[in-house]
RNA sequence: GUCCCCAUCGUCUAGUGGUCAGGACACCAGCCUUUCAAGCUGGAAACGCGGGUUCGAUUCCCGCUGGGGACGCCA
């Protein structure tokens, strides 16, 4: 039998971490199968469904790399469909109308609350003879469910999990207004699309069994079931809004890496050995849905900025300029010739020192930022009167330099710094400082090399002068 | 309240009826060093508790505790 999986999201909100890694098992399962992934946009509820949350989600899934094989299913567009599988099981007498209202529904559920037993519909409803009417009322369609025996599920990933079936629900199928509900659309969506597995978060585990029971109504066979854990905050909560930011577009804002998303995402609840670094085409190969454990994860932002860190090294040169350009852009840099000619030439050196594509670009400006360079407060410490004075004697060293190169330049410093009386790290702090504005920087003659003499000269002249500007942002 | 799920270092996890309980992140120390990183070396750090079963339980069973999830005409 041919897998296929899909990635349901309700567009009421964006694409949260938890979802993205509920995509990326679906997505792992359907290519380690050689089955397919299929995308569906569960939009039955009109009113909460916007068109920003869709773009907003695809565009999530699109960054991670996990679009659907397929366009994706509007759950939406198939309401007809959905109505006349219920129409079927009720001329069939498998559901029944219920007329009675919300009000009273909420009473029922107090009442039972308030006595310790299930909150649950008490079926009156279900006794009804079928010509019955109550005036006013529009009667949602609820499926009649077994009350005797017991629901099993061989779940996937929770193995086997047993519920009574007094613990169920008669569930609403279609609401009053004759717009089917979640429920009803699910099961009849993946019956139709050919679901043979369906990998969700554990939150709808209990639905599952409600689900089981329409299958059966409906006489088709169910899917397999596989409920992954949530992720959950630092705090062990279920991830939200209030552990910071859940939605994937903004680790691409903060300069995390698709393929680092991913690989930080599988190993919460799925291991390979001792292994932490995963290539994607390592997890398609071993990736197995029955793997995935059943406890689950809190999110741990150190852990991510050090698998990014790893995959941010792993690119080339040319790739990173390219990657960073946006993320200068937004300090107000721009890339010139000059400047992506240097980027390119120093960016070894710049990657090792940033975790993330806004580090990155924090680094960077040392060799992208106009003359005269902007200064932060700790670097213009060291660009005192007794500095500018050095900096200019060493300027007039640098000048007659015969080779431009780092272990030259490093002699030649060092020799100065003797010259002087000081220790050599007394001389190459303000040297530093006149050079890139910071007190943290790549090796200083490696700067001095990216940059060459003529910069390098004129960047010293700035400083002597006193012509920097102070930064004004924090960088 | 009812039902369901979970439980190994702070975190992510490996693992076994007999192991020095392994790795990674974070943390600490040292080396390196012009700053900051990276790198290297070393360190501290866990089987929640109580009962069983067993020659022997972290591992199997039960209970407890703790944590989480679900109980909508939301999805």
């Amino acid at each position: 039998m041919s897998v296929v999986v899909r990635f349901a999201p309700s567009p009421t909100g964006f694409l949260h971490l938890g979802g993205a890694r509920t995509a990326l098992f679906n997505w792992l399962y359907a290519r380690h199968c050689g089955g397919r992934y299929l995308l569906r946009i569960e939009d039955t509820d009109r009113l909460r469904s916007t068109p920003e949350a869709i773009a907003a989600i695809l565009e999530g899934l699109r960054w991670l790399g996990l679009e659907g094989d397929e366009p994706p299913v509007f759950q939406s567009e198939r309401f007809p469909r959905h109505l006349e599988v219920a129409a079927r099981l009720l001329a069939e007498g498998r559901a029944y109308r219920c007329w009675c209202t919300p009000e009273e529904l909420e009473e029922m559920r107090a009442r039972a609350r308030a006595e310790g037993r299930p909150v649950r519909y008490d079926r009156r409803c279900r006794a009804r003879p079928p010509d019955y009417v109550r005036p006013g009322v529009r009667p949602v369609i609820r499926l009649a469910v077994p009350t005797e025996g017991e629901t099993v599920i061989e779940d996937l990933v929770q193995g086997t999990v047993r519920i009574a079936n007094a613990q169920l629900d008669d569930m609403v199928l279609v609401r009053g207004d004759g717009t089917p509900t979640y429920m009803l659309s699910v099961v009849v969506d993946d019956h139709d699309m050919g679901i043979t597995h369906v990998i969700r978060g554990d939150d709808h585990l209990t639905n599952a069994f409600r689900q089981l029971q329409l299958y059966r109504a409906m006489g088709v066979e169910p899917p397999a079931f596989a409920h992954i854990p949530l992720i959950h905050g630092p705090d062990g909560a279920k991830l939200s809004k209030r552990h910071g930011a859940v939605s994937v577009l903004e680790y691409r804002e903060m300069g995390f890496l698709p393929e680092a998303m991913r690989n930080y995402l599988v190993r919460l609840g799925w291991s390979l050995g001792d292994r932490e670094i995963l290539t994607t085409e390592e997890m398609i190969a071993h990736f197995d849905i029955r793997d995935v454990g059943r406890s689950p994860a809190r999110f741990d932002m150190d852990r991510l900025l050090h698998v990014n860190a790893h995959w941010l090294r792993q690119k080339p040169a040319e790739e990173l300029v390219r990657l960073v350009e946006p993320f200068l852009a937004r300090l107000g840099l721009v890339l010139d010739e000059t400047g992506r000619r240097r980027l390119l030439d120093g960016m070894a050196e710049l990657v090792v020192r940033a975790r993330t594509l806004v580090e990155l670009a924090r680094g960077a400006r040392v060799y992208v930022a106009p003359r005269p360079l902007a200064v932060d407060p700790r670097a213009a410490k060291f660009l005192d009167g007794a500095n500018r004075g050095r900096l200019a004697r060493l300027r007039a060293v640098l000048a007659e330099v015969d080779a431009w190169e780092p272990a030259r330049l490093e002699e030649v410093c060092r020799a100065f710094a003797a010259r002087e009386g000081l220790a050599f790290a007394k001389v190459a702090q303000p040297l530093r400082a006149a050079l890139t504005g910071t007190t943290v920087s790549p090796p200083i003659f490696e700067v001095m090399r990216v940059l060459g003499r003529e910069e390098v000269l004129a960047r010293l002249d700035d400083a002597a002068a006193g012509r920097n500007p102070a930064l004004q942002h924090a960088p």
